[in-house]
DNA sequence: CTCGATCCCTGGACGC
DNA sequence: TGCGTCCAGGGATCGA
């Protein structure tokens, strides 16, 4: 499942071989999970990739008109395509000559021969073409980029959560980028358990955290990400992270530390895999309404 | 503010 | 061999 690492080893990926392609044309078949299909058909044909980045879970495919009376600072201010594999999307040039797999929705044919093409047989991927001015209120909806977060900022935003750390982890509006994979391998690095509450995280274990959450990603990212299911990089190969995994997957198997088997409960919605031993559970149970009584002095003024 | 439930979607795993 | 069922999971949405 693309998290930022894989994505960021598309992009990559992308930016060696098709930047600096002019799109020619657009083909699109199932176009339920693009924003608007024919913004896509009308807008895109002509304008050439001018720099492939990532952006959080996104790549963003930044383009540039050829037309020649546009501002020739190019990256400024041009329109741009933005693209999320969701789960199942791949991302990659082909000859034409080539038989397009199933679930192709999407085929960018390119000033040298070759196509774009977008494959995605769950569609929980998502595109969108973004004029230039609409871009940034676009990418503003995100959280900070983990690799690029202070510690000011990571530790600031610890405290002001009362969520479950892994809920935080996965919320693209705090931090854009972590999914599933990553959370639960930089929570098994830190000794968090998943259901902590952010806010309780003392000062020295949300620093831990960072360091483990940015040492994961970067070494996933050395690996070109994690091949679970399908995953694979926009040259056809698949990534090597999986081979690390320290929790993700694990349920039932020895943990690598201390050899009690990894155990899985459901956060947020998402499979958390976790060592029960060196994860303590938290101490009171996360929402459990009243606990103890109001007792006397200071309510707190909440608003 | 935060939560869980629900939906989207298809293919792979599993049981009989 | 084939069919039915369950499950995975990022994200949007809705009601609590």
């Amino acid at each position: 499942m693309p998290e930022l690492p894989e994505v960021e080893t598309v992009a990559r990926g992308l930016q060696k071989t098709v930047a600096g392609r002019r799109i020619v044309s657009v083909t699109l078949s199932k176009t339920d999970f693009i924003d608007d299909p024919s913004a896509l058909e009308t807008h895109v044909p002509g304008q050439s990739i001018e720099r492939v980045e990532r952006f959080g879970k996104f790549m963003l495919m930044r383009l540039r008109k050829e037309a020649a009376h546009q501002p020739t600072s190019s990256n400024a201010g041009g329109d741009s395509l933005l693209v999320h594999l969701g789960m199942t999307g791949h991302l990659s040039p082909h000859p034409v000559s080539e038989p397009s797999p199933k679930h192709t929705h999407v085929r960018f044919l390119l000033d040298d021969g070759r196509e774009l093409r977008y494959t995605d047989a769950r569609r929980f991927g998502r595109m969108a073409f973004l004029a230039a001015e609409s871009l940034p209120a676009e990418l503003n909806r995100f959280g900070a980029d983990p690799l690029e977060i202070s510690d000011a900022a990571f530790a600031a935003l610890m405290q002001s959560r009362r969520s479950r750390i892994k809920a935080l982890l996965l919320d693209q509006t705090a931090l854009r980028g972590v999914g599933n994979i990553y959370a639960d391998e930089s929570l098994w690095r830190s000794r968090i358990h998943p259901m902590r509450i952010a806010a309780t995280l003392s000062a020295n274990e949300a620093r831990a955290l960072q360091k483990n959450l940015q040492a994961v990603l970067r070494e996933a990212i050395a690996l070109r990400g994690s091949s679970i299911i399908d995953f694979l990089d926009a040259g056809g190969e698949p990534g090597k992270y999986q081979r690390r995994h320290r929790a993700y997957g694990r349920e039932g198997k020895p943990c690598y530390r201390c050899k009690r088997p990894i155990c899985r409960v459901i956060v947020a919605g998402r499979s958390s895999y976790f060592c029960p031993n060196c994860q303590p559970r938290p101490r009171s149970r996360p929402r459990q309404g009243k606990r103890r009584k109001p007792v006397t002095a200071g309510r707190k003024r909440t608003s």
